[in-house]
DNA sequence: ATAAATTCTACTTGACAGATAGGAATTAAG
DNA sequence: CTTAATTCCTATCTGTCAAGTAGAATTTAT
C-alpha cells in the first residue's frame, strides 16, 4: 500500500520543472542535483512523461524539458496514474476490473470501492500550482 | 499500491467467522473451502490474528476458531493495519514518520497526508458488523 | 487409540522496485 | 566542422517481498 519512488519521483520532477521554469529548458542534470536523485533513473520516469505529452525535450547541448501545459493543468492523480498504473486497492475495482468469479458475492468489494473513491478525491484534486502555492507559501527560506 | 491478498483474506476470514459464528468453533478447513482460500496460507493469517486477540482458538477435534469480540468491535482499519502493516502511502507520514532530510522543505508530503486521513477515514470507519449487515441485504440468494 | 484439528518453522518461486550502465543520436557554440 | 552537452534507447543487475507450499509436532474430542 505504498506509492513507489516511481511516482513520488514524477510528482517532484514537475514541481521542479513548475518552480524553475522560465522560458529556457532545464537540464535533467540540474533537476537531478536539486533533488537528490539519480539521473539516470529520472531519465527513464520523464520519458514517461515525455510520452504522454505531460513535458516538451529539446534535445542537443543547451537542451533540457519544459512543462507542456499549465500547472493547474496537472493534476497528482495524473501524474501518478501514469507512473504508478492504476491505483486501484484492488484490482477488482475501478474502470477496468479484473473480473473475479466472487465477485456478485463478495461484500469486501464495497470496502475498496469507497477507499478507492477516497484515493481518488484527494489526487485529483490537488494540482501542480497547489504545490507551487504551498511551496511559496512555506519557504522564503528554503529551496525544494 | 495494493492491499495485499494477506489483508484482503484476514477481512474475509473475519467476515466468514462472523456470519457462520454461531457459539461452536469453525474449523478453518471450512472458512478455507467457502471462501477458496488455501487453508495452508490462512493457517498463517489466523496466526497474526489470534496472536493480536483478534479470534480465540480452541485446539484438538472438534476444534476451530471463534471471533473474541463482537463484529462492532473489528474495524477494517484495525484488522488491515495488523496485517499489512501501516497503511500510509509513503514512509514519510503517520505516526512513526521515517526521517527524511528533505522533510522541511518537501511540499509533497502535504499530499501523503492528505491521503494517508483520506484512507484512514474510510477503513476506520467500517466495521465487520457494518460488512455483515451490507451482506444480509444483498444476499438472500448468494453466500459469501 | 485414533482422527481431527491447531501450531510451528522452513522453504520455494516469481515478480518487481529501484536502480546502474553504456552507447547512439541530436544540436548549440566556438 | 568539431566538440561538448544534452536527450534517447535498451539492457542488465540486485535485493526484497508477496504468495504460497510442505512437513511434522502438538492438542484434544470421541
Amino acid at each position: 500500500m505504498k506509492i513507489s519512488t516511481k511516482g513520488r519521483y514524477a510528482v517532484r520532477l514537475l514541481l521542479d520543472l513548475a518552480l524553475y521554469n522560465t522560458k529556457d529548458p532545464i537540464a535533467l542534470k540540474d533537476i537531478a542535483k536539486r533533488q537528490g536523485i539519480s539521473e539516470k533513473y529520472l531519465e527513464q520516469i520523464i520519458a514517461i512523461l515525455n510520452k504522454a505529452g505531460y513535458v516538451r525535450s529539446i534535445r542537443g547541448a543547451q537542451g533540457g524539458y519544459v512543462l507542456a501545459k499549465n500547472p493547474e493543468d496537472y493534476t497528482v492523480g495524473g501524474i501518478l496514474r501514469l507512473t504508478e498504473g492504476d491505483l486501484t486497492p484492488v484490482s477488482c475495482v475501478g474502470q477496468n476490473p479484473s473480473d473475479c468469479e466472487r465477485r456478485n458475492q463478495c461484500v469486501t468489494v464495497r470496502i475498496w470501492e469507497k477507499l478507492y473513491d477516497a484515493i481518488s478525491g484527494v489526487i485529483d484534486n490537488i494540482t501542480l500550482a497547489d504545490l507551487v502555492e504551498w511551496h511559496n507559501e512555506t519557504s522564503d527560506q528554503y529551496v525544494i
